[in-house]
DNA sequence: TGTTAGAATGTAAACCTTTACATAAAAAAT
DNA sequence: ATTTTTTATGTAAAGGTTTACATTCTAACA
C-alpha cells in the first residue's frame, strides 16, 4: 500500500495493460478481452482503486452531485422525502447536497454557484420559487425536479401528492360525519399547493351542495401559530363552523392548541383536520387525522425523473401526482347538538 | 454569452493577460498589479465567469465537500444540527453531502466511496461508530468530527452538550421536588453519549443521598415503544417509582403514552423527563419537561472544528462540551401522596 | 498464401485549474 | 551608468480521467 491513493496507472502498470483499457474494462467491459478484464479487475482488487471522481467530472463535464434546496430543512415534511431522494441518487452513484434558502431569495441564489462551478448535474426544489432574480436565466436553468410543491415558473416536471383529491377525501369525510358549517384555514402566501387543497375542499363542498353562507376561509401562513390566530379570529364571527379543515398539519396543530385553550375538547365540540401526515400528527391528544403524503415515495420518483433528465432520456410525464392516503384518527367526530 | 460556461482562458483573452494572472487576481490579489486586477474582474463580470470546482479540486486534491453521516436523516435531533452544519460550511464555501446509515455497518461503508474518489474531503459523524469494517483503515480515515454521539474509537474530535450535566439537572429537578424513587429509561445499545447521561443520573441521586433501594433502571433502545415497554416492565413490580427519568425525549413520550394509557395523569401521579427537546416535546399534552441541547450551536461548533482540522491549523480543543439547558414544562410535579 | 475484416489494445489530446520556475520590467542601490 | 533587488507577468507542467483515432493482432476468407 502507497500512501498516496491508486490512480488508473497504477491499475495499468500492475495489470500490464494501457490506462485506456483499465478505463474501458471499467465502463464498457464487452469491448475488452475476457483475459485482460481479470487481470485488469484483479490489479483493481490489489490496489484498491477507485476512480477520482474530480477528474471524471472535469472531463465528462459532468458531477454526480444533486443538490436538494428546501426552504427550511427542519420541516418535518422535508426529511422522509430527503430519504428516499438520498437512496434512489445513491443507488445510481449520485450524491446529494443539501441547501436551505430559510424563503430567503437571495439565500437561493448562493446555490447556484454549485452550477456555474459544475459541482453539481441537477436539481430537486422544495421551494416552489426558482432561485433565480431573474427570468433572464431560466434558460441556462439545470435540470430540476419540483418536489412537495409545484414551481411557477412553468415546464418544471413536478412530483407530488395529488392536493385536489386528498383535500376532497377530507372534507368528504366530514361532511359525512355530519358537519356543514366547515371552516378552511388557509395559507395566503400564494403556494400552488396550499391553493390546490383550497379548490380541493370547495369542490367537496359543492359536490355535497354545501350553501356558500356556512363556509369559512381564513388565511393564515401554515405555521402553528397562525393556527391559534385563525381560532381566535373565527371566535370574533357570529357563527362558528363545527369543523376546521386545515391546509396542513401545522396549522391543524395550532388550531387544536387554540381550542384546547379556548376550554373545548376536540372532537366533542370542533373537529380537525389536517394534511400532510407529520410525526407529530400521531402524537397529539387526540391524534390528528390527516391526509399522508407518500413522502419516501415522492422523494423516489421525483429522483428518478431528475436522473432520467440527466441522462437525456425526456420522460414522458412532466407531472406525477400519487395518491393521497386519509388517515382517520381521533381529532374527527359528529358535530355537537346545539 | 456563448453557450458554454466561461473557462480562464476566455477571462485571460479578454483581459489581455495570461491564464495565470487571472487566477492570481482570484486568489492571491496582492501579487497582482492594481491595474491589471481592475482588467481581470471586469473582464470576469463580463463573461460571468466562476472557476470550476472539478478542475480545481484536481488540481489542489481536495475537495469543498463535507460528507455528513447520520443513522437517520428522520431523526428530530438531525435537522436542526444540519441547519447549523451547513451555514457554517456555505460560510466558508463548502457544500453538505449527506448520507444516512440506518444503524447499518454495510451501508455507512458505501459513503466512504466519497473519499476514495476524493469527492468529499471531510465527515461529520452522528452515529458514533466508524463506517469501518476493518481497524486497519484507521490510518487513512479521513479529517472527522463526531457530533452529539462520542465516536467510540478514541482520538476524533468530539462536539456535544454535557450530557451528565444535564442529566444532573433534570434528576435535581425531581429531587427537589420531593421525588425519592427515580426510575431512569436507558438505552441498551452502548451509546457513549447514552451511558453518560445514565452517569449523571447516578450522580444526582448519589449527592442527594438517594438509597440504591429506591433507584430502578430499565433499559430499552430509545424509541418511543421501547418507553411504552419499560412502563409495563415496572407496572410488573412490587414497587414503583414516582418519577420517570428517560435518555431521551422519545423513551418520554413512550413512557407518557404508557401511563396515559393505564389511565394515569401525568404529572398528577408519576413525573416523566426527557432529554434533547426535539420538537414534539413540546406539543405533548402535558408538554415534556426536558433538557435542551443546542443543536444549531452544536453544528456551529463541529463544522468550525472540522474546518479547522481541514486546514491543517490543529485545533487545542478535541472535545467542546456545551451546556445543557433545563427546560421546564408540565410533565413535573410533586409526587403524589400516597 | 495473401488479403481483408473485425476485434483488442495503445497513443495522445482534452477537460480546467494552480503554481513552480523563468523571464521581463521597474525600482533601488552602487 | 551599471548592477542588484524587487515586482509583475508569462510559460508550461501536472493533476487523473475518457475517448477519438491509430495501430496491432487474429481469424476468416479468397
Amino acid at each position: 500500500m502507497s500512501n498516496s491513493p491508486a490512480t488508473i496507472e497504477d491499475v495499468a502498470r500492475i495489470a500490464e495493460v494501457s490506462i485506456a483499457t483499465v478505463s474501458r474494462a471499467i465502463h464498457l467491459p464487452e469491448k475488452v478481452a475476457v483475459s485482460t478484464r481479470l487481470k485488469v479487475n484483479q490489479a483493481i482488487a490489489l490496489t484498491g482503486y477507485t476512480p477520482n471522481a474530480m477528474a471524471r467530472s472535469l472531463r465528462l463535464g459532468k458531477s454526480n452531485m444533486i443538490l436538494v434546496v428546501a426552504p427550511d430543512i427542519g420541516d418535518p415534511n422535508f426529511s422522509s422525502i430527503l430519504v428516499g431522494l438520498e437512496n434512489e441518487a445513491r443507488a445510481h452513484g449520485y450524491g446529494v447536497l443539501i441547501g436551505h434558502t430559510q424563503n430567503d431569495a437571495q439565500r437561493g441564489m448562493e446555490y447556484l454557484k454549485f452550477f456555474s462551478s459544475n459541482q453539481a448535474a441537477g436539481m430537486i426544489l422544495f421551494t416552489g420559487i426558482l432561485p433565480f432574480g431573474h427570468q433572464s436565466m431560466t434558460a441556462r436553468l439545470p435540470p430540476t425536479v419540483g418536489v412537495f410543491e409545484p414551481v411557477f415558473n412553468g415546464g418544471i416536471p413536478y412530483v407530488g401528492v395529488d392536493d385536489l383529491e386528498g383535500a376532497r377525501k377530507a372534507v368528504e369525510l366530514l361532511i359525512a360525519e355530519g358537519h356543514r358549517k366547515i371552516a378552511f384555514i388557509g395559507e395566503n402566501r400564494s403556494r400552488l399547493a396550499y391553493s390546490r387543497r383550497r379548490l380541493g375542499c370547495e369542490a367537496g363542498l359543492d359536490a355535497a351542495g354545501i350553501p356558500a353562507a356556512s363556509r369559512m376561509v381564513i388565511d393564515g401562513d401554515g405555521t402553528i401559530e397562525s393556527g391559534r390566530l385563525a381560532v381566535d379570529q373565527l371566535f370574533l364571527r357570529d357563527t362558528l363552523p363545527t369543523a376546521f379543515m386545515c391546509v396542513n398539519d401545522q396549522t391543524a396543530i395550532g388550531v387544536m392548541l387554540g381550542l384546547t385553550a379556548r376550554g373545548y375538547v376536540v372532537p366533542r365540540d370542533f373537529s380537525v383536520t389536517g394534511f400532510d401526515d407529520v410525526p407529530q400528527a400521531s402524537f397529539m391528544q387526540p391524534s390528528l387525522t390527516t391526509i399522508r403524503q407518500p413522502r419516501g415515495l415522492i422523494g423516489k420518483h421525483a429522483m428518478t425523473l431528475l436522473l432520467q433528465l440527466l441522462s437525456d432520456t425526456q420522460p414522458e410525464e412532466t407531472e406525477i401526482l400519487l395518491r393521497p392516503d386519509l388517515v382517520v384518527r381521533n381529532s374527527v367526530g359528529p358535530p355537537p347538538r346545539r
